[in-house]
RNA sequence: GUAUUGGA
């Protein structure tokens, strides 16, 4: 089980997924039993690959053999419908899982919430939240960025900037994607000084990396009285060892 | 050994 879900994983990093499918057929042909993990990893391999039909056709196959899906198994599927933009089959599936025997965790709660906020449901994703905590589960990063999302997308950075600062509150120390996101609210927002006051508390917590600095260059050259800051941002970016792309 | 966050 582990060297197959090591292999399988290994070879769909790589985009080899026709040998990884190779590799999970031959182990159920042989008549191994493979625990979930496997199966886990073959779906979400599939997944990464665009293939999410092919992952869902592994999932009934668990099935079909007696395996029960797990918590694992739901999430991926989750996630995996929400990239594809099936967001309401995607909570279908959540909805299955409240009350159930294998109700969702931290991150099946994270991956839900991403695809309402990719959306910019703020609505739902405050319910999610709500809805984590009576479960007793611990927002995390991921959580707060989810919720940023969706301020972000619906043009609120101010107020993902009270979601990033409850986060702070929680002793959850900021992570590169947090900040992106509220720099990217303000930058397409036009408040350039907002998104550079955070740029700068980013220097200070974490390593900013290229694509924090495109999003603010970009904000900076559109409007020809910042382009000198933007020359200079692009000078911070070099000298920190930051490499363009 | 397997799942979640940065797309105008």
């Amino acid at each position: 089980g582990y060297t197959y879900s090591s292999l399988i994983h290994g070879l769909c990093k790589d985009e080899r997924f026709d040998e990884a499918v190779v590799v999970f057929d031959r182990m159920l042909a042989r008549g191994s039993r493979p625990d979930a993990a496997v199966f886990n990893t073959m779906a979400n391999g599939l997944i990464m690959g665009g293939r999410f039909k092919d992952a869902v056709a592994v999932v009934k196959r668990m099935v079909e053999l007696g395996y029960k899906p797990d918590v694992v198994t739901y999430s991926v599927i989750i996630a995996g419908s929400c990239k594809k933009g099936r967001v309401k089959e995607a909570y279908r599936l959540f909805q299955t899982m409240l009350g159930s025997d294998c109700p969702p965790n931290l991150i099946t709660f994270n991956s839900m919430m991403w695809g309402l906020a990719r959306l910019g449901r703020v609505a739902e994703c405050e319910a999610m939240l709500a809805l984590m905590r009576k479960n007793r589960l611990r927002p995390d990063q991921y959580t707060y960025n989810n919720m940023m999302l969706a301020l972000v997308k619906t043009r609120q950075p101010d107020k993902a900037k009270m979601v990033f600062q409850a986060a702070l509150g929680e002793h959850l120390w900021p992570d590169v994607q947090m900040y992106t996101t509220l720099i990217k609210g303000y930058s397409r927002a036009g408040r350039l000084d907002e998104a550079l006051f955070v740029f700068e508390d980013m220097k200070r917590r974490c390593t900013p990396n290229v694509r924090a600095y495109n999003l603010l260059l970009q904000g900076l050259c559109a409007n020809p009285s910042t382009f000198n800051e933007a020359l200079r941002l692009f000078d911070d970016m070099i000298r920190l060892g930051c490499w363009p792309n």
